[in-house]
DNA sequence: TCATTAAATGATACCGGTAACATTAGCGCC
DNA sequence: GGCGCTAATGTTACCGGTATCATTTAATGA
């Protein structure tokens, strides 16, 4: 029955399996190497023969196997990036700047969501390094100890976004938390603003969210004024509760002049509310954020916020990661975008 | 100076690589075949055995390099999504359902945007399928013609999201935007409503917003009432673009007694816009969206619109493709996740 | 007792590209 | 003419895992 003479190790394993470059090579009448070098750099083989394989490249539907070129040269066409959640817009942004970016220079995007947990993201930079990315984007300064000490041991550009109070671990790139918090305070002071709540994300595993509160503690212990505790809170990321903060503010503290609160999700959420209370802004109390949400230009009147370069820093990122992986090692390590107090109506205007 | 002898090919030639699987086995005292079996399915490996790899998988910080697993399995671990943009929150929580489920099965996410543009989707597919993924994600069910034969041709899982109404390439999993849109602009009739405006994003490489237009003219039409152009209106992806079709509307149509937008972007807008004009909804005009963006439970008063499953798409679509990876063959090819028309304030209520 | 079978483990080739080196041809120049 | 040099192309081994088949060991049973 069964023929008992032995295949010498058949050479395709896989007959299903999509076109390969020896293929292409043995259409154009070339080796597979000299395929490969067309594709990667068409300037190294002679005009006629790259003709002969760019037709039969076109004629085939050629797709090259990028886990092959992977394993085989060191190095892939994928960077990594890991950010506390996809859905508040602010990572949206980062990542569409990314994404831009690295789609102009033929690198695809890998992304995972940490949920602000950092010992999720530790988790994840370990599944991502396994992927063996050219380059990785993390989230903020601040990392689990072990995180920490694997992005220090890997050998690719490692770049931390939105903020760039910290030595980076290799690169960063972003805006000081702390200062334009300070600032943001600052104004809201000169405008004539005494008591000033605070409303900003839990700080736990939170750097940037913990700048901004440092911040703000420092523009008013530098004014003089004094900060009562119930002035200070905590809201997760959700339009609901900025609302919830804003009520509870109002309610407990109505000695509260102004409400700055640390994020554009939270101070619509905040203005959403004061509409439901009718309650006014500026008359009755100010009301601040910080991200420059498209929103924060339409409400009635619209909001004073923190404008942040959230797209930019993405794009920048991606700029600085393709060029030490083009070899440039004179990349700025630390790049500071900045930022921008935006004086809308929402609250009093600081004089001149 | 130089030495003559010519060492007979040297074994390792990335000294400065990371640990592999052989270094591990050494340590181990087992071959390198033998940890993999234990890393892949530790069943296979006895329970000593296991615990010395274990422990020096530990000791040694061995972290699997996925390009050289990808390649000699011919699987990766990578589910490749394409939309249309990331900054579109319906598109955020759609990756963050599947990244979730994707996460809980060992899979990673690559994504890439397609900007609305159906060549470039069409050109991503392509680069995508160069990554050799385990399963491809695309947005609706319309593609380039090219597009289409290559999701049909590749041997790898495919998922249309977002739209159910046409037979699947392979899988898919959304709603019905006609039916949605139907059922708005029906309760709308029902309410009373005669004179009705309709605001969505560009048809043109849309299928989405081509079916909600659809229903809108199809509801319309079929209680025998008649639609004239100018209550029709394109409007890109964008706050302010809601706020000018809104203005538009009301200056060059007064006759207009209620406004859908379909979809909640534009229709914040569009309540923005209310606000700052001082009209009064649903006194003056009646208000509806689409997509149930957490701001519409906000407004004042709030928003009727139709709740879609975003989150739940993309998670109930990674649950399929990881059942097909899994070499379920029985996995539905078509998942209607339905919509609920949310009834509030913004709009007058049909009847019962 | 020894063949039979299952469980555990190992040896080897291979996945589809590319790095490193080899080879060939063509050219300039002394 | 011969040598050196460059441009174009080819040969071979290798990237770091796993599929496949082989081998060893232990357990089972007539």
């Amino acid at each position: 029955m069964t023929s008992p003479e032995k295949k010498p190790t058949q050479r395709r394993k896989r007959p299903g399996g999509r076109l390969q470059i020896r293929d292409v090579a043995r259409l154009a009448g070339v080796s597979a190497i000299t395929v490969s070098r067309y594709i990667n750099n068409p300037g190294k083989v002679a005009k006629d023969t790259g003709e002969k394989i760019a037709s039969a490249i076109k004629e085939s539907g050629y797709i090259p196997n990028m886990v092959a070129k992977g394993l085989s040269s060191n190095r892939t066409n994928v960077v990594a990036a890991i950010i506390p959640t996809i859905t508040n817009s602010i990572f949206a942004d980062l990542v569409s700047g990314l994404s831009d970016g690295l789609e102009d220079n033929g690198h695809r995007l890998l992304i995972a969501e940490s949920g602000y947990s950092l010992e999720r993201e530790m988790e994840l930079i370990q599944t991502m390094i396994a992927q063996r990315p050219a380059g990785l984007v993390v989230t903020g300064q601040v990392h689990t100890e072990h995180g920490a000490e694997l992005l220090r041991s890997i050998d690719i550009p490692v770049l931390e976004t939105f903020e760039t109070g910290a030595e980076p671990i290799d690169m960063c790139a972003g805006f000081s938390n702390f200062d334009a918090s300070f600032q943001m305070v600052k104004g809201l002071i000169e405008a004539g603003y005494r008591k000033i709540g605070f409303v900003s994300a839990p700080i736990a595993s939170n750097d940037r969210a913990t700048r901004r509160r440092e911040g703000y503690f420092a523009a008013m212990k530098e004014a003089g004024l004094n900060v009562v505790p119930g002035w200070v809170r905590d809201a997760k990321f959700a339009f609901r509760e900025g609302a919830r903060a804003l009520g509870e503010l109002v309610e407990q503290h109505p000695e509260l002049e102004a409400i700055f609160f640390a994020s554009d999700v939270l101070s619509i959420g905040g203005v959403m509310e004061c509409q439901r209370r009718k309650i006014r802004f500026p008359e009755d109390v100010g009301i601040c954020g910080f991200d420059d949400f498209e929103l924060t230009a339409m409400t009635n009147p619209p909001l004073t916020t923190v404008r942040i370069p959230r797209y930019e820093i993405g794009h920048k990122a991606a700029a600085m990661l393709m060029a030490r992986l083009n070899g440039d090692e004179t990349v700025e390590r630390s790049v500071d975008l900045g930022f921008e107090i935006v004086w809308r109506g929402s609250t009093r205007l600081p004089p001149q």
